[in-house]
DNA sequence: CCAAAGTTTAG
DNA sequence: TAAACTTTG
């Protein structure tokens, strides 16, 4: 009955951050149509600036392991590939394994819309079959549109509309209880490196503490369905407690199915409902609406590509950010002086990870207090989050930084101190982190410059020596903020009256300049006390170009034994600019219908993109251009990512009909609600 | 019933 | 911080 093994279809299955065998969509079509070689890639040097971290690698190392073993015992290989240049290497894995087919789930990371997008069409033009699928989401993001089938651009009727389908994400699929092996004897395997051995160290101590792996997250999951998840709305707000689902790295490697989450969630909450259970039933809306955000985290990454590294509303643009390497260091070493968010960057570099609430309050306080430019920080949370999540941070810093039609308003500043009383009420969590301050009374612990100095004396702290006084005062920074407020509307008007006058080189139209490049080297001499800014400070160093991130390494220095030493950024100071590609876009048809599953594809007719993964430059889908066609569920038609059209109508968050009413912010800068207009942009990119 | 005062909530 | 929602006089 065996067919020749010629005539057999041999899938190439290739993975990347969908690390499971249950609920996977591109495994299960493998395995239904033939012969199986499931494949991973490592080239983190493609990633450019988002090589990824130590704590996330460690993760990925993990992870592959637990699915190599879950695969074998499947029946089937798992081939590791280490490469410079992904294309040629899955070219050279087909050849080497006679494959017909290539099978992969959707990723939405602007590198890998572009990236899978090429390969795609270079592999179809090689006559290999290509189908693709979505294991990451509830619905694609060119499933949910408004009325007037466009994009959303605010979350909340994003989140309204994915809850009000008119059908149910799909129920997740089981694992393949047996899979077809082809033939991979022309194809060995790499070793796959992960870590060097500066790093095994603090690597082991992340094993106590995480469970990598599709079949851990699965328990996790089921831990967390079981457990915290119906107190989950009352304990969200505790710093200090785990009751979160901790399960953002898991979803992160794609190693558990937001489909399978969504629809478990739900059993637990009809359930709950019929006990008449309302803190459970809400605890489960709220949990929903944390999957819900990482949903349109994808979601706008899918339509604004370029959201990791340029705010999505223009005058922010000229926002005059403070170029200070010194805030930058005392931030990150948690030695800002200001308790909660010290003791949170103290967690964040010991564990890699961090308390939603807190993650918060440190951004906010590095975008508003300190008014480093926030590409900054996400790249720091990049380098050290065990969930490191480009979508995900890119719109929690974007949120932060009142960059967004619905983020946080731009001239507010959160006050650490009130925020430690309300997240951290008892000072345990900043206890546990900054030990210096153990001994201080509730009273003072979050604001131990207020506190006598016989009570600083009895708790064994000495401010300026053992714990630095605030790096910035709030007072300073609302100033201050003010300040670069007006200056950043100044020049927003400014460039738009030079645009309307036809002026073209506008006044400051900054993210037109190159993004500058800090030394390799940085002289910063090592303060214990970074200076302090008072309201009669010397000016600052301002800067509008949306700067490149510094290097960390040399930077940070050690202020406690238990910071092992700089990995963190050492990645990020090696030179790995060097993966340059052109891309050209030309030839993307309109419609894609190959074996009846596609991908989301970048196209642009004008312009020949210089691909440089340092720094991407995606022409954005216009609001206007978004298809409206239906996509089936699985491998159905998906809209091609279409390019910019000339027309130049600007895009407007408009607060009209839908009764969002304007606030006083609003009324004084309409602005807040415009979305950058790409479409001039890509023009003279 | 209204308005003021208090409470909650936001990624 | 500030807006929306709830409670109270």
């Amino acid at each position: 009955m065996r067919s020749s093994p010629c005539s057999k279809p041999k899938r190439r299955l290739w993975f990347r951050r969908d690390l499971r065998v249950e609920d996977n969509p591109a495994l299960a079509a493998g395995v239904r149509l033939g012969e199986v070689v499931a494949v991973f890639i490592w080239a983190p040097e493609e990633e450019g600036p988002f090589f990824p971290g130590r704590v996330s690698r460690w993760w990925l190392s993990q992870s592959l392991l637990h699915l190599d073993s879950s695969l074998r015992s499947l029946g089937t290989s798992f081939i590791t590939k280490r490469s410079f240049d992904t294309a040629s290497t899955l070219l050279e894995i087909v050849h080497s394994t006679g494959a017909t087919n290539l099978f992969f789930n959707h990723l939405y990371d602007p590198l890998s819309l572009v990236r899978d997008h090429r390969l795609k069409e270079l592999l179809t033009a090689r006559g290999i079959t290509v189908r693709s699928f979505n294991a990451d989401l509830l619905y694609e993001p060119w499933e949910v549109y408004d009325e007037n089938s466009r994009p959303f651009t605010t979350f909340a009727p994003f989140w309204n509309k994915c809850l009000s389908m008119p059908y149910d994400p799909a129920a997740p699929l089981l694992p393949p209880k047996r899979i077809t092996t082809g033939d991979v004897s022309m194809c060995p395997s790499d070793t796959l490196v992960f870590e060097d051995e500066s790093e095994k160290g603090s690597n082991a101590l992340l094993a106590r503490a995480w469970s990598p792996g599709w079949r851990n997250a699965d328990k996790s999951l089921t831990a967390f369905i079981n457990g915290p998840l119906i107190e989950y709305s009352i304990n969200r707000k505790k710093a200090d407690a785990a009751t979160t689902s901790l399960l953002s790295p898991h979803l992160h490697f794609g190693e558990l199915s937001v489909r399978k989450v969504f629809h478990l969630v739900r059993m637990k909450q009809l359930v709950w409902i019929n006990e008449g259970n309302r803190a459970g039933e809400e605890s489960c809306n709220l949990f929903m609406r944390s999957i819900g955000l990482r949903e349109y985290s994808r979601y706008l990454s899918f339509n604004h590509p370029c959201s990791h590294e340029r705010p999505l509303l223009s005058h922010l643009r000229f926002f005059p950010w403070v170029i200070d390497e010194g805030y930058f260091k005392a931030w990150r070493q948690g030695r800002t002086g200001y308790p909660l968010v010290d003791a949170g960057m103290r967690e964040l570099w010991a564990t890699g990870w961090l308390h939603d609430r807190i993650r918060v309050v440190v951004s906010s306080f590095f975008v508003k207090v300190l008014q480093l430019p926030w590409r900054w920080g996400m790249k720091y949370f990049w380098d050290t989050l065990l969930d490191a999540d480009l979508e995900s941070d890119a719109l929690g810093w974007q949120y932060i930084s009142g960059t967004l039609p619905d983020g946080r308003e731009l001239d507010r500043i959160d006050n650490p101190q009130f925020e430690g009383y309300k997240f951290d009420p008892n000072g345990e969590y900043v206890r546990r982190w900054l030990p210096e301050l153990a001994r201080l009374p509730t009273e003072w612990i979050h604001h131990p410059w207020d506190a006598p100095e016989p009570v600083l004396q009895a708790a064994g702290v000495e401010l300026g020596s053992n714990y630095p006084l605030p790096i910035v005062e709030i007072a300073a920074a609302k100033a201050r903020l003010q300040d670069a407020l007006a200056e950043m509307w100044q020049l927003e008007a400014a460039s738009r009256a030079a645009i309307e006058n036809g002026t073209e080189e506008g006044l400051g139209d900054s993210s037109e300049l190159p993004l500058i490049d800090f030394p390799e080297e940085m002289q910063m001499e090592v303060h214990l006390e970074p200076l302090r800014i008072t309201n009669n400070s010397p000016a600052v160093d301002r800067r509008h170009e949306d700067q490149m991130v510094p290097s960390m390494t040399s930077s940070v220095v050690r202020v406690e034994e238990e910071e092992v030493s700089t990995d963190v950024g050492n990645i990020a100071g090696d030179s790995r600019q060097e993966v340059p590609s052109n891309v050209n876009f030309d030839e993307a048809p309109e419609r894609e219908e190959i074996d009846g599953g596609s991908l989301p594809t970048v196209r642009d007719n004008n312009v020949v993109q210089h691909f440089n993964p340092a720094r991407l430059q995606i022409p954005v889908q216009s609001m206007e251009d978004s298809s409206s066609s239906r996509t089936e569920r699985d491998g159905g038609v998906v809209p091609v990512w279409s390019p910019p059209t000339t027309s130049s109508r600007s895009e407007q968050f408009v607060a009209d009909d839908t009764g969002i009413t304007s606030s006083s912010y609003l009324q004084r800068h309409p602005q807040s609600h415009q979305l950058i207009n790409w479409r001039q942009l890509s023009q003279t990119m």
